[in-house]
Parts: C-alpha cells; sequence; structure tokens
RNA sequence: GGAGAGGUGGCCGAGCGGUUUAAGGCGCUGGUCUCGAAAACCAGUAUGGGAGCAAUCUCAUCGUGGGUUCGAAUCCCACCCUCUCCGCCA
C-alpha cells in the first residue's frame, strides 16, 4: 500500500506512476472517497465530543434532565448512521488503496513488460558441448531421478516425484544455500507455517492481486505459501521494532505452491514451472536509508549461489511493467540451461520500500521517545530449486549420459556423479 | 474434541455502569541532590485517525466484532486466542 497522503499530496505524481506499471488505477475515486471520508469522521467527532461532555457532566451532577437524554439519544442515533457510512466508505477506499502499486524507483528502466528488461551483466562463459546436449527431462528420465508420470498419478498435471539421487541432491542444495546465507552473510534461518492466515497474505501484498495464484483452504481460510516472503513478512507484523533491531536478515526454505493459471501451456515440459517447488528465500527488514544499498547486496547473495555452483548467469534490471506490485526495483538472476537452450529465472530481488510495511504496520523507533516509523523490506530467491537442478543437470552433463556434482556440492550430497 | 480459568498500557496488576481524562507498582527518559554513582524526591513516559500555518484541540482503542444504555473496560451475544486438566494423535 503506498500512502494516502501521497496521492492526497501529489496526485500526478501517482499518476504518472501508474502509467509507468501499465495499472489501471482509479486516483480520482480515491480522493473523492478520501475526503468524504474525512468529512464524515469530523461529524461524527464532533457529535461525540458533546456527548462524552454530556455524559461527564451527568455523572458528576446525579442530574437528568429529559432534554438533555433526548438530545444525545438523537445524537447516538446520528452517530450511528454515520459510522455506519464511514464503515462503508472506508471499506471501499481500502479495496482499492490495496490494489494500488508501489511507485517504481526513478532509476528503474520504463516498459510496460519483461521486453523492457535491461540486462546488467552475464557471467560466465556458455558452455559447449561435443555432443549434442540434453533437456532436463530426458537427463532425468534417463537417469530415473526425476518420475514424471508419477507426479501426474498422484495430484495432476505440472507435479513431479524426485526420486534416489535427484531428492538427495535437492535436499543438498537446499542446506548448501542455507549455510551459505547464514555462514556467510548473516542471515537467521527460520521455518515456517506453509500454510497462512489472510492478514498474512494482505500484508505481504499478495492478496488481492495475487488471488488467482494461490491455493486456498476454504474450511480455515488459510492460504497455501506461493512464496515464503508472504510468511515472513508476518513475522513483524504489528511491531515496533527498536534501531538496535535493524537490520534483520532472515532465510528460509518452504515449499511454494501456485495454480499457474495464467501460464496455462506454457513450459508444460519438464519441472521449469510446477505447482509446487522448494525454494531458499532472503528478507530483508531494515531502516529506509539503507534499502537501496540492501537490495545491491541482496542480489549479491543470490549470485554468490550460482558463483559457486560455477554456471553461466546473467542479472537483468526488471522494467517498471514487469515487478511484482509492492517493488520499486527489482532484479532477476538467471541461470543458463544449454538443453532448452534458455534462460530460467531462478531469483527474483526486489526493494518493495515501505509497501508491506504500511500494510502490515512493521514499524521501529529510531531512538527512544521518538515516533515510529516505517521499515522498508526485501525479498529475494537465494534460489528456487527446480530451476537449478535443470541447470546443473543440463550444464554438468557428460558424453557418457552421467551428470558430475558442482564440486561445491559435494560435501553436502555425498556422492560426485548421477548415473 | 470435552471441561474449567483467563485475555486491561513496555511489563505486573486494580477496576466490574457515570469525579477512570484506566488506580498502584516495576521499567524507561529527563531533572534535583552527589566528586561520581546508588538511594530518595520531582516531572514525563502508548498507538492510530481527524481539524489547524502553528500552539493546540478532538476522536477512537481495556482480545475481536455486534448489542443494551443518555453514558460500557465494567452488562448481554458471537467469535478468536492463551493457560490447566481429560481425550486423541506423529
Amino acid at each position: 500500500m503506498i500512502s494516502i497522503e501521497l496521492i492526497r499530496s501529489d496526485p500526478d505524481l501517482v499518476r504518472e506512476a501508474m502509467r509507468k506499471r501499465d495499472a489501471d488505477v482509479p486516483i480520482d475515486e480515491i480522493l473523492f472517497l478520501d475526503e468524504e471520508r474525512r468529512s464524515l469522521i469530523v461529524q461524527a467527532d464532533a457529535l461525540r465530543a458533546r456527548r462524552n461532555e454530556v455524559s461527564r457532566e451527568m455523572g458528576r451532577s446525579k442530574e437528568r434532565p429529559q432534554e438533555l437524554i433526548e438530545e444525545m439519544r438523537n445524537a447516538g442515533s446520528r452517530i450511528k448512521e454515520l459510522e455506519e457510512r464511514l464503515r462503508s466508505t472506508g471499506e471501499t477506499l481500502d479495496e482499492l488503496l490495496l490494489r494500488v502499486p508501489n511507485i517504481p524507483d526513478q532509476s528503474a528502466p520504463v516498459g510496460p513488460d519483461e521486453s523492457a528488461n535491461v540486462e546488467v551483466k552475464t557471467v560466465g562463459e556458455l558452455p559447449s558441448f561435443d555432443f549434442e546436449p540434453e533437456a532436463h527431462w530426458d537427463i532425468a528420465e534417463r537417469l530415473g531421478i526425476i518420475d514424471f508420470e508419477r507426479g501426474v498419478r498422484l495430484s495432476g498435471s505440472r507435479f513431479f516425484v524426485l526420486r534416489g539421487l535427484g531428492a538427495k541432491l535437492q535436499r543438498a542444495l537446499i542446506s548448501f544455500m542455507l549455510d551459505l546465507h547464514v555462514e556467510r552473510h548473516g542471515y537467521t534461518e527460520v521455518y515456517l507455517p506453509y500454510m497462512v492466515n489472510r492478514d498474512t497474505v494482505l500484508a505481504s501484498g499478495h492478496l488481492p492481486g495475487f488471488r488467482e495464484e494461490m491455493y486456498h483452504d476454504d474450511e480455515d481460510d488459510l492460504w497455501m505459501l506461493p512464496t515464503a516472503e508472504a510468511a515472513i513478512t508476518s513475522l513483524h507484523r504489528d511491531e515496533i521494532l527498536t534501531a538496535d533491531d535493524l537490520p534483520r536478515y532472515y532465510v528460509a526454505h518452504t515449499p511454494c505452491w501456485r495454480r499457474e493459471k495464467a501460464s496455462a501451456g506454457r513450459d508444460t515440459r519438464g519441472i521449469m514451472r510446477v505447482h509446487q517447488f522448494d525454494k531458499v528465500e532472503m528478507y530483508k527488514f531494515v531502516e529506509p536509508e539503507r534499502s537501496a544499498d540492501e537490495l545491491d547486496s541482496l542480489v549479491a547473495a543470490a549470485e554468490a549461489v550460482v558463483e559457486a555452483l560455477q554456471i553461466p548467469y546473467r542479472v537483468l534490471e526488471l522494467a517498471t511493467g514487469d515487478m511484482a506490485s509492492p517493488a520499486v526495483k527489482a532484479y532477476d538472476v538467471e541461470m543458463w540451461a544449454p538443453g532448452a537452450d534458455r534462460w530460467l529465472e531462478v531469483s527474483s530481488c526486489s526493494n518493495c520500500t515501505d509497501y508491506q510495511a504500511r500494510r502490515g504496520k512493521i514499524r521501529y523507533r529510531p531512538e527512544a521517545g521518538a515516533r515510529p516509523r516505517l521499515v522498508h523490506t526485501l525479498n529475494g530467491s537465494g534460489l528456487a530449486l527446480p530451476r537449478v537442478i535443470i541447470s546443473i543437470l543440463e550444464n554438468y552433463q557428460q558424453s557418457d549420459g552421467s551428470v558430475v556434482v558442482p564440486e561445491a556440492l559435494r560435501p553436502y550430497t555425498g556422492f560426485e556423479r548421477i548415473g
């Protein structure tokens, strides 16, 4: 959520920002409702002030003048009326406000979609093979480490089963990534609920915008995590931290569930796009002044994983129209997949400034006695597992059909080769 | 799932229809005193909304939402959460 004060004081700046994001937002309606809301508050408060005054006096004097009681009876029903209007106005206003995306940073490349993303850098040489490199679905099937058919049998399309060394490879990757972030970058590992309540997905910004994409349990109104980001945001929801508490770095491994409704038919082979995938997620709560720098070190932490695996990757700066709505600036990290002959997004790192903090009332007190301020939040994958597995299988495939395990991973796998 | 107890400010804890604009204590901040500290004493110490250039004024919040009343922390209803015991269970 962006602040209503900003929309009120500089609506043109907000309109321009929404144009950049290609977002259709009813600014005029918001302004109208805001004005109405404030006028209702003034009226109701005046009546309540009068009622408080009269009640105090009655309590003191023990006199109960009939005409005063009559006046207060009327004031009471009038207040109730105003409160009802205030409630419905506020509800409509909030609904609209919750749909307004964040104001993109000045430095974010402007464009309506991913075609306007800017390549920041490419690291590593694309490998060449003296044989025709296979795609991961062929490699994995042949080696018996991914069972696509049985995944479908259990749950339907876009579900898969990892088996044997494939399952262990993923487990090793998860431990490797968690250890790296904890030991090298000072993150605190957390284990999270995989289902969260409505307030939690509202705070992260996944509701209402991402609603269609999430799995939901109707009976208890619980939402399956589309990403650990959604849960970590609420770790400090409704809290006032101290300056000493910041920055706070968290890292978590969780499964992520996504309906992938919008991308029906896309990436249907292999495990490029699946309904359930595991991910190691990094998340930061920081002081506002620091968030731009913190984004750089967040991206660096994601890159560190890929670098350790010795696989070519590139970093993209996302266009205003391609960022998630809480983000003001975002980078993607993509790993090379020579079999599929394409880059695969394995991480998306975003600075959300105070967007999630405002929704979740996540604040800190700069010093004792000072007024609380909203923190800034950032999130980034570090990294998404299936695509890393794809990348390893396709980059490390050998002419004899086996796959060599990246050296950095061997202490975790306990084996050097699959097949 | 059953039975019972309970949710009050940063914390403990009183209040159970109107001088509570939430007692008292602890903690914290500032001050007096002191060479300095402790103690003692004095003062201050929530969050959010609204009006105002500002000083300031005002409203809301005692788990949440409704209700009764001229007036609700206090009475009524529903829900949520915590604790204790029992049952079930990895």
